[in-house]
DNA sequence: TTTATTTTTGTTACGATATAACATTATAAA
DNA sequence: TTTATAATGTTATATCGTAACAAAAATAAA
């Protein structure tokens, strides 16, 4: 379980870096590092914690500000999302897919920060779209973000 | 215009006031306050918007504490909702109703904070629920955000 | 290679949101 | 009036996030 887990991380890291590089873009050896943490959490991640991580885990300091600008780095190559109502950040989970992914929502537990990244279908988007239209207004973005609780911590 | 918007927030006031009452809850005055600052602004204010609304337009002091305990307190009694995304604050729009109110979904300006508050279909949210569960997850509210712009900061 | 330019990372300071812990004042109940 | 409860004030602090500037590393140009 533990070896199909570093495997997996492995495997999307190795999609990161070919991908950074397809695009002129540099995966460089922190930035790496941030999205391994994201990656082996498989939750999601404030960049605090983020921090503890690289010193707890990997052995050196990484400054929180460092962090930020790290983090907008990988959200600007989609290979992260930053969580708006969590305030944290997860690796994307389509990173080691070859095909363009869809319109990404999160179902995030507000109790422990499982997050799982699911497909709305397309219909109910449309009709939320149309909704949200008639009111005057448009969505922000499509990557709208759901306040639950994951089975365990289920109320 | 004024004069309409100064009566909507009277009639919003004394609702407010009868429901407390009825209740068993007191809406003390600076509770009072603290919700016509709300409901003059017409937009979602954070808490600290709230203390210089108090200072600058009805001339005392209070402290931001108070200002949170305050909006818990108006919360609790819905006559206030919170709005995570924004960390801003907005009166229910259905003080003033009768009737039981609707579970509320709102739409947000990114850029101004403009609010509105719009009802979903029942039918939309029904399939949503079902979505987030098949997800193996739950919606912790069924109050749901969504980012936007406005028509006028439109993008 | 050497210099110049750009990119990445570090450092410090600070602003905003929010809550904890405890003190004081006001209101209601006995 | 005394007592208990509720509401508000005060101070300190935690967390998230960004601005501004400095240093270091990588890349491009000479």
């Amino acid at each position: 379980m533990i070896a199909h887990k570093a495997q997996t991380t492995k495997s999307a890291l190795s999609h990161a870096e070919s991908l950074c590089e397809s695009r002129g873009t540099r995966l460089t050896e922190k930035r790496r590092q941030v999205l391994m943490g994201l990656l082996d959490s498989q939750k999601a991640l404030s960049a605090y914690e983020l921090t503890d991580y690289c010193r707890d885990q990997l052995g050196f300091q990484l400054p929180a500000m460092s962090v930020y600008r790290i983090l907008e780095f990988l959200e600007g190559e989609n290979l992260v999302h930053r969580l708006d109502l969590a305030k944290k950040y997860v690796a994307c989970s389509h990173i080691a897919c070859d095909h363009e992914h869809e319109l990404s929502q999160f179902v995030i537990c507000k109790s422990c920060y499982l997050v799982r990244e699911i497909s709305i279908k397309r219909s109910l988007m449309t009709t939320l779209n149309k909704s949200v239209q008639a009111a005057g207004f448009k969505l922000a973005s499509q990557q709208i973000e759901f306040d639950c609780f994951c089975g365990d911590c289920g109320e």
